[in-house]
DNA sequence: TAGGGATAGATGCAAACGCATATAACTACC
DNA sequence: GGTAGTTATATGCGTTTGCATCTATCCCTA
């Protein structure tokens, strides 16, 4: 008996590292093609990171908090922070609960700055993933990411 | 007559970023992952990715391809792959053919080293990955990154 | 085959990064 | 209520990055 010829299956471990290739190469196209805009003479593609997302939040966040979501050492968000505040796009006081922490938060120039920023940006962003993927294939790619995340974060609220 | 309720379905344009945005989490998540694996001694994680993408070169590549396929800029690269030629990974020569142009390609060692660092992190990749999604997820995902990166990588061959 | 422009990579320099560690404030236990 | 340990952020310092520019080589045309 000879081994069996089988279909051209590949194994969980390859398909994993596969995906996770693929990934990693469309983020890196994705990001050159972003930077690649006129866009970011007010503030560079990290510095809108960190606009973006204190403008989702509510509330004035932690910076241990805006962290978890900017993918940057502590040192080096501390001191982008201190460089956004210098220049009164980020409010930054110390929390009265906690003479620790800091509670960070948009100014108003801070959100204008984010919100023109974004609408171009976001222009970019909406035309570079519909060239590639149907709606159902967005929503699709948007749940499987949603889901592999998920699988780390555990955040054990 | 009022507006019609709709079901709520996301018009393309805020899938778009929805997708995008879970795209970049899931990436952040994964890195920090990747980075908290005490692996990196030898080489960082970006010094891995070029010795990775050079072993999969079956010939001497040019700075400029190498440059393709690593998030960085071309003086950045060019630095890195200095050092990782004075550290005996990295065979870099000038090209016969364009006295302008290098040649870069792996020495023994860096093979070497490739495979070694690279087997550990392959397994926590897959682990990473599979932990979070199926065996169909994970080739959904993969083909969809893939095509994604397709519809900007247009090489016009 | 000489000259103008294009291309590949290297280098000067200031800005930004990560690591290690310092500082300040909270918490817990005795 | 004072001291030990922990947590949140800041700072010192060497390394790495990006931008602008330089050099060297190639290509194309006259």
């Amino acid at each position: 008996m000879t081994t069996q010829p089988v279909a051209p299956q590949r194994v969980m471990p390859q398909l994993a590292n596969d995906a996770w290739e693929q990934l990693l190469a469309a983020y890196g196209t994705l990001m050159r093609l972003y930077a690649a805009e006129d866009r970011w003479d007010e503030v560079s593609m990290r510095e809108y990171d960190v606009l973006y997302t204190l403008s989702k939040c509510p509330a004035p966040v932690r910076l241990s908090e805006l962290n978890r979501h900017v993918l940057l050492s502590q040192p080096a968000l501390s001191r982008l922070v201190d460089r956004l505040a210098e220049r009164g796009l980020v409010d930054r006081c110390t929390d009265p609960a906690d003479g620790r922490g800091v509670r960070l938060s948009l100014t108003e120039a801070g959100r204008a700055v984010q919100q023109r920023v974004g609408r171009g940006h976001a222009r970019t962003v909406a035309r570079a993933m519909t060239a590639g993927l149907t709606h159902d294939e967005l929503g699709q790619l948007e749940a499987l990411c949603r889901k592999l995340a998920a699988a780390h974060d555990k955040d054990p609220t």
